[in-house]
DNA sequence: ATGTAC
């Protein structure tokens, strides 16, 4: 395998983000981003592999790096990260101050803002810093899968019908409002106390709901205050709406278990009909996310802090503007998860309307795993805020966070594909911890930008394509569907096969839809 | 991802 590492510029002189020139400075780092790796040269020591599917990119690669870069890939998965920004992103990364151990990327990684899509770093406490960028812009981006008791053989003359419904009571689409207008109160409630507030007071949920959500569906460090207004009346009338993008609902079958034990802990079963709901927290995550940006960027002179890419604005997690994001941030993760509550009870809404309410069209919440948020969390005896930004916690059987059903056999890992494409229940491993911050990937991965693949792919063609495949699609935009093609995503079984060969979690059901509904 | 370019 021959990989050779180029940097454009000497490593002795690491690129600074002078403060007083921002703009030139930014420029200076945007002509040094090409190219970080060519194909097919000689090796080189510097990049190593640790073991299965694991690689470390040494510190001595560039002067600014405060720690190794790690990739969680096999060889082709590696050889395509190399194509764009995102090892170069990675590295970036290792220079924030205040990381531990090394920077990581999953399997799915790809170029984001700042931070790679499918990036982890965890930043000590109290004083390494917090970056917007390093939790991504749809601020607790989650998968949530419910599981019904039906078996989907019983309700295939349903399906037309239950995605229909399903696509009348869900808005979708950029900028669509939902049915639920929260009064300022309310919406406060919801940033401030997230499920169990729309379980309790609302009445949209069960107790039982919220043992399947990770943190519960509510982050105590959370601060309504600190959300703008600006951000509040984006996200007021949200709640309860899919958005665009790569955000879907999927009805599935379950058409393969790889594991199990791990699936009768969470109760799946070959044939079984299930729902995968993938959204976050809509304009409101997003305005959260601009404001923050915009401040730490002003307060970078400030704190010290000399950044080699702009899009890594940050400040240290016990500054002002540190503590301010990091409490919005939770806000908007509680609207986050109480987004992925409601879509829950509009499932079984339309289940129960359609199908009867029985127990077995009961849709039970397996988990809800967010992929964008940061976390604290202990490693070795120290408090690190922890990073995920297209990455799922991956914790190993034990942790105290999980249900006790859950407790042997690890925390639930939902691995989306693309549109069409199989998805994964995967359930984390102890090696987690020690691997990648107890992370796994979050999803296939882009390949292709969109504007590539609405080049390359025609909508209407790709719509008949999965109608001849039995899939139902209810989705009104072509142009949405071929930005979604999956010729835009990485192989998902190649993905999720580096995930499990690195140790940190393992196959348990292999989920092929039915029917999507999408923006 | 996103009232898609303050």
């Amino acid at each position: 395998m021959g990989w050779r590492f180029v940097s454009t510029r000497t490593a002795s002189t690491p690129p600074s983000c002078s403060t007083s020139e921002p703009a030139a400075a930014f420029r200076r780092v945007e002509a040094s981003m090409e190219p970080i790796i060519e194909v097919s040269r000689p090796s080189t020591p510097l990049l190593r592999q640790l073991g299965p599917a694991l690689h470390e990119l040494d510190k001595g690669f560039r002067a600014d790096m405060r720690v190794p870069a790690r990739i969680v890939a096999d060889d082709e998965l590696l050889r395509r990260m190399a194509e764009d920004r995102s090892i170069l992103q990675l590295v970036n990364v290792t220079t924030l101050p205040g990381i531990q151990g090394f920077a990581i990327g999953m399997p799915d990684m790809h170029e984001g803002y700042g931070f790679p899509v499918g990036g982890v770093a965890g930043t000590l406490l109290p004083d390494g810093v917090i970056s917007p960028g390093g939790i991504g812009f749809d601020i607790n981006c989650g998968v949530r899968l419910l599981a019904t008791g039906l078996r989907h053989l019983e309700v295939s003359g349903d399906l037309p019908a239950l995605a229909h419904d399903l696509a009348r009571s869900i808005p979708t689409g950029f900028g669509r409002h939902g049915r639920l207008a929260l009064k300022p109160a309310e919406l406060d409630h919801v940033l401030a106390d997230g499920v169990p507030y729309v379980m309790g007071v609302l009445g949209l949920g069960t107790r039982e709901d919220l043992a399947h959500i990770e943190a519960g569906g509510h982050l105590p460090a959370a601060d309504a205050a600190r959300v703008s207004t600006r951000a509040r009346e984006r996200g007021h009338d949200q709640l309860g709406t899919l958005g665009g993008g790569n955000h879907f609902i999927e009805i599935q079958r379950v058409e393969h278990i790889h594991d199990a034990e791990a699936a009768a802990a969470f109760g799946l079963f070959e044939g079984q009909l299930t729902v995968l709901i993938h959204t976050g927290s809509r304009g409101l995550g997003h305005q959260v996310c601009t404001d923050a940006v915009r401040k730490m960027d002003q307060a970078l002179a400030r704190e010290g802090i000399r950044l080699v890419d702009r899009q890594l604005a940050c400040a240290p997690f016990s500054s002002p503007e540190g503590q301010d994001y990091y409490a919005a941030m939770c806000a908007a993760a509680n609207f986050a998860w109480s987004n992925r509550q409601v879509l829950t009870h509009r499932v079984r809404e339309v289940f129960g309307r359609r199908l009867g309410e029985r127990t077995e069209t009961w849709a039970r919440v397996v988990y809800d795993v967010a992929h964008n948020i940061a976390k604290v969390e202990t490693y070795g005896g120290q408090k690190l805020c922890v990073h995920r930004k297209g990455a799922t916690r991956a914790f190993g059987p034990g942790e105290p966070e999980l249900p006790t059903a859950y407790a042997r056999v690890g925390q639930p890992v939902f691995i989306p594909g693309s549109m069409g494409t199989a998805s994964f229940v995967l359930t984390g491993q102890g090696g987690s911890r020690d691997i990648s911050f107890a992370s796994a990937c979050h999803g296939a991965g882009r390949q292709l930008s969109r504007a590539a693949a609405k080049r390359q792919v025609v909508g209407a063609e790709l719509r008949k394509a999965l109608n001849a495949r039995g899939i139902i699609v209810e989705c009104p935009s072509n142009a949405e569907l071929a930005e979604e093609a999956p010729e835009a995503y990485k192989d998902v079984d190649r993905v999720v096969d580096a995930v499990e060969t690195a140790g940190i979690a393992r196959k348990v059901a292999r989920l092929v839809p039915l029917a999507v509904l999408k923006g």
